[in-house]
RNA sequence: GGCCCCGUAGCUCAGUGGAUAGAGCAACAGCCUUCUAAGCUGUGGGUCACACGUUCGAAUCGUGUCGGGGUCACCA
């Protein structure tokens, strides 16, 4: 229960007492005192007024009172401004609340709900590497499904490859025709771009096949199927399909030197499944779902062959699950995963991360569960995300405007260095430690920049303007963390951290400084912020609370002196605050994927 | 055209019924002999797209208009 709930409920038993009729949490509100004024949660009583014959001053004033009275000492005073009842909490409060917070946060406290639940993220094609898009789509993953651990659910992550088909046969031709045997070994380049290339290869290919088929006199639409590199390729789905030798080894080749281009970019980036999905697989899953549904009368077959589902009851179109020469599509072994996904792991949430394009798309594979009968349709949830744009417009990869995943994160590495150089600061650090430091730095801005966005909305990127490393980032935020492990390293010269943080129980003499008052009462907030973070699966509330506390703690830190605080009670109430903020920090970066360094 | 999403400072974004709408960047002015200046403090910058409505109270809820995007494939 937040500390908001808590004093809504004595708020409720006062006016119980003083009126003599229930009231429940939906009556009035309770929130946080805004800056400008003095207190720490407010009151609002304008909804009270009517029902109780009141005025603002006049309950506000018998509302206080019994509060400040009957509370224990909770609050220390109040004061009421037009029908806003603002309490100020007392600094025994301020202490336990701190103590009760520091206990849970450092010490563990396991929540409740314990939900089955799959995160699918990722999901590439084997034909060309991870762009900014997918990047996006990987930090969502993977930080929800942490976050949704952290509250005590078990989480499988787990990606679908996108392995066959007639995208991943083109770059497989352009390879046969203009490799010459090359190899990302022969070439040294990584896997997935190396295959990349040959997709684009084959674009070029076939544009140039067509404009000449067009000059000869062919019209347009014939010619985009007669090109022969494009009948080549149908060619080569058939023989896939029917698994001939050849086609298989080197399908297994090159989408080989893929896997291991991906597995460097996600060992790099941090992220990890626990299970992969391959297409190739899971559509005979879908076609023989197909076969089975067409048996019992759940689809039924048009004169070319096609098999289709009607979807009139949900008022979607009729929706084509196998073409009339019997290979499916997109949506077929959607299907066939869907299943497997729930019959293997029992389980009570499906959570896809996808573009937010694709929303009609998941809106039917949910609507043909539900009427099939599957008991699991409304357990299929589409975590949709907005594209990710630049300022230039849209990522076209045939335009070479794609923000390629690897070239990124080089990107960010190198100008983390060039900042750590310039400032100085470890250059005591080897080799080794400096080159870990600069991955810290470099990926944690670019995680905390597509994470501090609302994963619903669009976003832009503007490649010109790299990611930034001072303001509302991840660097900001680490370093805050690098700061207070400075202090507590200094401190740690003549007293262990057990008894540094031993207790400022015994300071009950002191006045909590208003900055100090503000750090207690934003930590407390912590464990609320977490659950709002599962509720929502959005990242973005953790990498906006962290941020303001990591503010928060700033403006403390150069008003007020750890080390050489007024008195021994005083130092061991900030050792106290600096040890928590320094905990949370790293707790929620962990969440979002970022870590954080002892020094920078 | 039908359905869905979005419109908040010059830019990128917070803010889903409460007080004078906030941050970061950019601009300007200050702060390092004291725990790390990747920091802190301050100034300027707003018709919350527009209109009407609901409410004691609306950026937030409803309706409509305008503007932007997505989608409605035998592409994935």
């Amino acid at each position: 229960m937040s500390f908001t709930n808590t004093i809504q409920a004595a708020a409720i038993k006062s006016l119980e007492e003083l009126y003599g009729t229930t009231f429940s949490a939906n009556d009035f509100q309770v929130n946080e005192t805004k800056p400008e004024f003095t207190g720490d949660y407010t009151v609002v009583l304008f909804s009270l007024l009517k029902p109780l014959k009141e005025s603002p001053d006049a309950l506000g004033k018998k509302l206080g009172d019994a509060l400040v009275k009957n509370n224990g000492g909770l609050f220390s005073n109040y004061n009421v401004i037009k029908g806003f009842l603002n309490l100020s909490l007392s600094d025994a409060t301020l202490f336990n609340l701190l103590e009760e917070n520091y206990k849970d946060v450092c010490f563990g406290k396991k929540p409740l709900n314990h939900k089955k639940v799959m995160v699918e993220y990722s999901s590439p094609n084997t034909n060309k590497p991870l762009h900014l898009g997918h990047l996006r789509n990987i930090f969502i993953g993977w930080s929800v499904s942490e976050i949704l651990k952290a509250n005590g659910n078990d989480v499988y992550k787990s990606s679908i490859v996108n392995d066959r088909g007639i995208h991943i046969c083109k770059s497989m031709i352009a390879w046969e025709q203009f490799a010459n045997g090359d190899t990302p070994e022969s070439t040294h380049k990584k896997g997935d771009h190396f295959v990349g290339d040959y997709y684009v290869k084959f674009n070029d290919e076939y544009k140039k096949e067509v404009k000449e088929l067009i000059s000869e006199g062919t019209i347009e639409a014939v010619a985009e199927k007669e090109a022969p590199i494009m009948k080549q390729t149908q060619q080569m789905l058939q023989d896939w399909e029917q698994g001939k030798p050849a086609v298989i080894e080197l399908w297994n080749k090159m989408n080989g030197w893929v896997y291991k281009g991906f597995d460097e970019t996600y060992k790099r980036l941090g992220a990890d499944f626990d299970q992969t999905f391959y297409e190739s697989q899971t559509y005979l899953l879908g076609k023989e779902f197909v076969r089975q549904g067409l048996e019992d009368g759940s689809f039924f077959r048009k004169e070319d062959g096609s098999v289709w589902i009607d979807l009139s009851a949900a008022s979607l179109d009729d929706k084509l699950l196998l073409r009339g020469d019997g290979t499916s599509v997109y949506i077929t072994q959607d299907i066939g995963l869907v299943k497997q996904k729930f019959e293997e792991y029992n389980l009570d949430e499906s959570i896809y991360v996808i573009g937010d394009e694709q929303i009609h798309h998941m809106k039917v594979l949910k609507e043909i569960c539900r009427k099939l009968g599957m008991t699991f349709a409304d357990k299929i949830f589409h975590l949709s995300y907005g594209m990710v744009e630049l300022t230039t417009g849209k990522m076209k990869s045939r335009e070479g405007t794609v923000v390629d995943a690897d070239d990124l994160v080089d990107e960010m590495v190198d100008t983390a260095k060039r900042h750590t150089e310039e400032l100085g600061k470890v250059k005591d650090f080897t080799e080794e430690e400096l080159k870990e430091l600069y991955e810290t730095l470099g990926l944690g801005a670019m995680k905390f920049y597509l994470l501090r966005v609302d994963p619903k909305k669009r976003m832009i990127f503007n490649p010109e303007e790299s990611i930034d490393f001072h303001g509302f980032t991840g660097p900001f935020v680490q370093y805050t963390y690098a700061r207070i492990k400075s202090i507590l390293r200094k401190l740690a010269g003549d007293s262990d951290e057990q008894s540094m943080t031993a207790s400022s129980r015994n300071i009950a003499g002191e006045n909590v400084l208003p900055l100090e008052r503000q750090l207690i009462i934003f930590l407390e907030k912590y464990s609320n912020v977490l659950s709002q973070g599962a509720d929502e699966l959005n990242p973005s509330v953790i990498a906006n609370y962290v941020f303001h506390l990591a503010k928060t703690y700033n403006s403390f830190y150069t008003e007020h002196s750890v080390a050489n605080a007024e008195s021994e009670e005083k130092k061991a109430l900030r050792v106290q605050l600096s040890v928590m903020t320094a905990t949370i920090i790293k707790s929620a970066m962990q969440l979002l994927g970022i870590k954080v360094p002892e020094r920078m």
